[in-house]
Order: C-alpha cells, then structure tokens, then sequence
DNA sequence: CGAATATAATAGTATTACTATTATTTTGAA
DNA sequence: TTCAAAATAATAGTAATACTATTATATTCG
C-alpha cells in the first residue's frame, strides 16, 4: 500500500480550511499533532491553545489554518474516509466479478486501520481512532445543513455511494443501498467502539469477526 | 398507550442525578424545559443559564439537580430508553409466536416517536429528536469507562440486550445477536437523521420504509 | 535585495462552566 | 400554627474557552 499509494496526496475540499495544512510545515505539523492530541484527550477537551503550546506556536496561528476546532474535525474525518477511498478504488479497480469486488470494498470500509498501512506524516491508525470516536461529532450539529452546502460531508457520500453502486452491480433491484451501506460503515465504526468500551453491545471479538460479521450481513441481504 | 402506561413513572438510575428531578416542580421544569431548548439550539449551544432563564430561575438552581450539562442529556437519553423499553414489553407481553414479538420489539425500538404516544409532562417526540441528534455524544467521551461503571448507559444496555434474546428466540444458533440489535438502533436513529439532513446517504422515504427495512434486515439476516 | 507574507508574542473580550455566599421563600413535623 | 430545615433565588466571582486584534520578527520568493 505505501509504494501504491505515496505518489497521491489526499486533497481535501478549500471550504473545509483557511488555508491549506499541507502547503507548509507549520500546517502539516497542525494536522500530525491534532491527531495526537485529540487521540489522547478527546475532541471535547482539545483547544487550539493546548495544541500550540505541543507544537511551540501560538493559538492565534492555528486560526490562520482553521476557523475553530469544529472545522479542524471535519478536515481530519474528509482526509480519512477519502484515504478510504483511495484504497477501495485502488484495490478493487481491476476485478471484474461484482461480488468478489463488493466483498473487497466492504473490507476496507469496515476494517480498523493497520499499523503497517502508514503512508504519510499522518498517524492513520489514531486517526481511524478519532474517526471512531470523533466522526458523528462533525454532522451532529444544528449547522449541518448550511455546512452540508459547502461540502463538508462529500466525501464520506461519495464514499457511500461508491458502495452502493457496487451493491447494484450485484443486485440491480436490491432497493436499499444507500441505506445499507451507511448503516454498515456507521455500524462499524460503533461496534469498535463498543469492543472497546461498551462490551456488551457486541458480540465481535476482534477485528476479522467485525469485518466478517458485515460483509455477511450485506451479502444475505441483497442477495435474492 | 396513554392510559397503559399513565400510572408508570419512568425510573432512571440515581447515579445520574444529583437530585431527583421528578420529586419537584422545579425538577421537572427543568427537564421539560431542557427538552425543549435543546432541539431548539442544539446540546453544544445548551447552557444551563439559557435554561435558567427560560424557566425563570438561576443556574444555581439548575446545578443542584445536574452536576453539568452532559449529565442531563445523560438523563434525558435514559428516560428515553426507559419508555421505549416499557413500550416493548408490555407490547410484546402477551405474544407466543418468536418471530411476531421480535417484529414487534423492532417497530418500537426503530421507529420515531408519534406526537399521539404523549403520556408524561415530557414530550416524547421532541426528546425522540434529541436522541436522534444528540444520543451519541452521550457515550462518546473520554469519561465513557468511569460513567459505564456508573450504569449512565445501563438502560440501552438493557434494550439491546432485549432485543437480542427474542433474536434468540427466534433463532438460538445466531451469533452476532448483540451487534446486530445495537447496529439496527443506531442505524435507526442515523437513518432518520439522513433524512431530514444529509439525504444521500438514506433510500428510506418515510418512518414506515425505514422500519420496513430493518425488520426486513434482522429476519433475513437471522433466517437460515 | 526588498516587499510581501507567515509566524510569534502579547494582550484583550465575551462566553462558558462552574463555585460560593447570602437572602428569601417554601415545606412539613411538632 | 409555628418554627426550623430545606429549597430556591439573587448576586458575585473564578478559571478556562473561544475567539480577535496589534505589533514585532522571521521567512520566502520574484
């Protein structure tokens, strides 16, 4: 994956910063270290001030990339599910059986980042974490319409959408793909958080258990 | 169901309190109250001064039923789960047929509430609104494992569990009854979210086709 | 090299999330 | 009915948060 996959840097839509982390040093040191930080003391307790004192710069510099911590957010999650994407239209570009090529798709979606799948100056197995933890945060808002105008959500739709489409490559009549895959993906994300924390809200023991549990429950479901 | 469950008074664990907030007046203005004023701004722009304001008292006053603010959605998503959980059994009390009473558990626990079901000094449709918006940030927190051992999500815990031992009746050999049950709520909840604010990522039209399609999920899923 | 731009340092404001103190009102047991 | 205890209201205050503004210094790039 990192030889695959180095040439290509994750572009995040212009609305969703004020300037762009990944133009200077300062930025990408913005991004690395946020991860670190909210992974450590959840989103509810990071502030733009704690992160410049990690980072020996100040608060009002930070403002210069993001609006506020919300906005900060939004870029994290936007930067990890179109890595997601990158993976899944990589990996699943030359198969030509649907289902063997769905069954791929939902293996990336639902599957916790590896250790071994680092391929940037991003920590994308603690970024996995805050989009665990962290990810409904960023659309559960009052502001989430006016925020869905300015696309702050495209990625992870376009990220539902190309499932769904590889559902209807399946199953052309199956008629509810959009609505299985985000409960799917958004279920996925849940259940790693309840193996962690809320035990028995699950029955999954690990990851492969997790992963297989879901593709099982989109093949029964779509298939006739 | 008014005159049913009119003699039950909703119980939620006293942990999740500092005063009982149905032994006064004031209580339960705060809790009626609160309902009100968070579907209207949203919990991040909640504070108890706006509360205390729109219910002529003081923030003082407030914090001697509440330790903080996330105590109170904590309260509030327990009396939520509470009724629900009433709800189900004494709808499915009566039924012998496995495979009618899970059906029937499914269309309590996934559709939204009706503004005909009132029955307490709360409203039940608002406060199904703010589950559906707010619920999640319940649990997500860095404080999730302490407040776990404190039984703040007890009462969910409860539902799912059930949910998944009429699954088991259903079928006893399923493995994943939990996390299909838990996948099935919050998708329930994001579904009806989707709807109303990012619509790409649903199929479901309405309340009936959505909890068409989660019974249609289960059985289909749990059927061998 | 010099101008523009980015960053750092510092300070300041309004709001939030509380805590503390005292006064007033309500209540409920003798 | 009274009077003590408890609840509530009124007021004030603190530390942290979420910003904005100003100026000084460093960097970069045409």
């Amino acid at each position: 994956m990192k030889q695959i996959l180095s040439n290509f840097k994750i572009q995040v839509n212009e609305n969703i910063y004020l300037k762009d982390p990944e133009s200077s040093k300062l930025g990408k040191k913005i991004i690395d270290h946020s991860i670190l930080l909210i992974d450590e003391i959840g989103f509810e307790h990071f502030t733009f001030r704690k992160l410049a004192e990690q980072i020996q710069s100040t608060e009002s510099s930070v403002y210069r990339y993001f609006e506020n911590k919300h906005q900060l957010l939004v870029y994290l999650t936007n930067w990890y599910w179109s890595w997601i994407e990158y993976k899944l239209v990589f990996s699943t570009h030359n198969i030509a059986d649907p289902t063997t090529k769905l069954e791929l798709g939902l293996e990336i979606a639902t599957r916790a980042p590896a250790e071994d799948e680092q391929f940037s100056h991003v920590n994308e197995v603690k970024l996995g974490g805050i989009v665990v933890a962290e990810f409904s945060k960023s659309y559960l808002t009052k502001e989430v319409d006016q925020e869905n105008q300015e696309g702050y959500f495209a990625t992870f739709k376009r990220l539902v959408s190309l499932l769904a489409e590889m559902i209807k490559e399946v199953n052309p009549e199956y008629p509810h793909p959009k609505s299985l895959i985000s409960t799917v993906i958004q279920g996925a994300l849940h259940q790693q958080y309840s193996r962690e924390h809320l035990p028995s809200l699950t029955d999954c023991k690990n990851d492969d258990e997790l992963v297989q549990f879901y593709k099982n429950l989109v093949l029964k479901q779509i298939n006739f």
